[in-house]
DNA sequence: CATGAATGAGGATTCATTCAT
DNA sequence: TATGAATGAATCCTCATTCAT
């Protein structure tokens, strides 16, 4: 626990700005030795869960020692808050980049079930993340700070689609962007999450292209027909 | 893995054929021990997972010992199959008890959907075994057998539910009932399975009454907007 | 901590009344390997200190493994409490083979202070444990239970003596019994306990049997003088 | 523990040569880092002993990196024989500071014994790491220089008080002063070094000043009381 | 059927120490 | 003189599983 703290401290005091010069090869190899466990380590426990995951596979995939894990991390609960949080941020740098303000309420919400959609598709390991999280009752998700802050910019942008679709009155009124939310994760998280069991008991694929198409356009139709007055 | 599914075998030829008459008793005694455990392995299990679960705990939350676990499932593995076995069996049984086919094609769908999502909300440990299950790749549930025949009733439900109600005009044509029950199962899986990680990142109560109840209207209304011609 | 009290109760439950006939056997073998573990942790522990000991070599000199020790003990702190406990009870079935209470006052004393000595110089272990315990801050000794009542009779027959010395006027009046208790362990201990720093200093030998006899005949006499009238 | 020798040498050769104009800042900024480790090292040694101290939790509390611990001391037993060393000359020091040859011999004496108890009361440090030393069988002592000689003038006091009180016939003959120096330190020790333990079995204070000033009376009596002819 | 004792392989973690700069 | 990064060898402890009775 105090472990992810220290942990994050070195982090985030190296990873902002990189000084050029003199400096660059020390910090650069401390920082890559962390991300490189890092990056480990978010396949491993994302592919085995918390206590699926062995520190000593972690280590051996590495291209350090497992000393080095608890250096940076300090135990294995610190490297899995590490995990989660640097999963989490990754996500919102990503979300960043949608300029759907711009565009039609029905179109920009449209296309962020889309954009929401092949983001559960294409960052599986965060998928199943979340999941173990929950089975873990949520508990280290308080460790990972300014994680509220990061999910605000969501809700914010569905709030003002959906003020601009009453308004030109091509959505209902009413609408809590927190449920709308809630709908649209659901439809994009179950898709990956379920799949095993999903497409296991009811003889469907999930992984082909055009089946995962075919549900992001149904994921869509969903919502959009949810919404409309 | 090979013993699971030796396990499972002894098992379910050692227990409907026992005599009647002089050893019920003990029959009777080796079916409630084996049930104990199960009972036993079942919260142990969705609560904490596969890896996170432990023999020891569990036999101790039980009346018997430890040594029963292994005769009667003989490996962690064994258990665990025999968990998710009977966690699926349960839901089955319940689910026949509805009367669908004999209402109106939409109030049917609408009640199966809040029939879906209380029946969810109800079983918490059935919903994160599955999320276990799916961690896990869904690899133990080739060795449940009649799981898929088990499963079948829910989409022939459906399909029935589309023909009636493309017939009378009420929903529209074309609709895939796998496609619709995907459409529900994430509606109310999500609601649980992401319960904690939702709740803290979006600062809303999802184990309230009146937030569940207030969902499942909406699960509902999703749903019966995306099937309305 | 709760190791060391799980593990007593085993012990506890085992020791006092050995079943005779048919639980011999397995009783036996279960508290002979307890008590060989014990045994080897008293000598390492009393050798090398809590932090010095390692259970690795403890076990490596026991007839059994390492995982042994866990099952018996809990943990290397509940097996430190074992060891501190079976030392105190030794030195107390000991001492109860006096009958110093049927001797005039000042021999039963200068008798008491002789065997104290003697015993101190016999139980090595126990003198270095009780150092280790101080080390520690005596955090230990509250978890072994029934300490205090077991060092009750040494202050009794001290102040039972100290009464008729005063009565037959042979000693002086007013002698606290536990103070006299201080110095007479502090006499008998030092010479234990500090042995190897003393006797390099000040170029004494203090292992040797007449230098010892003689520290004995030193110690008694200082005790006589002291509560001479 | 070759290390720790060499250590040593290197250290007592280095610094009372140097030069002392242009280097002195750099020399005394150098023995206070080293002063510093040593101060902390004191503690953390007398409190945890030599095999519970940490390293790294000893270089925590200093100004200065674990590096520089190695640089001064070679290694942690290097550190441990510095601590040694280091306690025991402080203690020299202070007992030069009492005038006891001008004084009658009883009273010099008597003076004696309360200083040496106050003294021990004083110094919990140093009594605790006598313990320590004795628990590792004096091992260390012999790597102190000048040790030896350092306590002589203890000895040498005594047979001069015993001379002189001898020859004024208030001390018996034939006193042995190292004798008597063992009944003094034994006295004074025991209050200190078994503070945790005695005063649990026997439920008396030990820290309270009043308890410690009526034992330090206690201790000067039964000297005295032990010297008469 | 049932139980307490036993176990080996592995799992997380810590330690004193050294290296590169 | 000083420091952060790195490390291998322990070190404590846990796990699923099996044996003897």
């Amino acid at each position: 626990m105090a472990a992810a703290k220290s942990g994050q401290k070195k982090r985030v005091a190296a990873t902002p700005t990189r000084a050029p010069a003199p400096e660059r090869t020390r910090t650069n190899d401390a920082e890559r030795t962390r991300q490189n466990i890092l990056e480990v380590a978010i396949h491993e426990m994302s592919e085995k869960g918390f206590s699926g995951a062995r520190i000593d596979e972690i280590a051996e995939r590495t291209q350090t020692s497992k000393r080095m894990i608890y250096y940076y991390f300090e135990s294995k609960e610190g490297l899995y808050c590490a995990v989660l949080e640097e999963c989490y941020r990754r996500i919102r740098q990503i979300e960043g980049t949608l300029h759907l303000r711009e565009k039609p309420p029905l179109e920009a919400l449209s296309e962020l079930v889309k954009f929401t959609f092949d983001h559960h598709v294409q960052n599986i390991d965060f998928i199943r993340l979340v999941m173990v999280e929950n089975i873990h009752h949520g508990r280290h998700l308080a460790m990972v700070p300014n994680l509220k802050e990061m999910n605000r910019p969501t809700i914010d942008l569905l709030a003002e689609i959906c003020r601009r679709g009453a308004a030109e009155k091509v959505m209902r009124k009413g609408l809590d962007p927190v449920d709308l939310h809630m709908t649209i994760s659901a439809m994009c998280f179950f898709y990956v999450s379920n799949r095993y069991t999903f497409s296991y008991l009811f003889d469907v694929d999930m992984t082909s292209l055009s089946a995962t198409v075919s549900r992001r356009e149904k994921a869509a139709e969903v919502v959009l027909k949810y919404v409309r007055p």
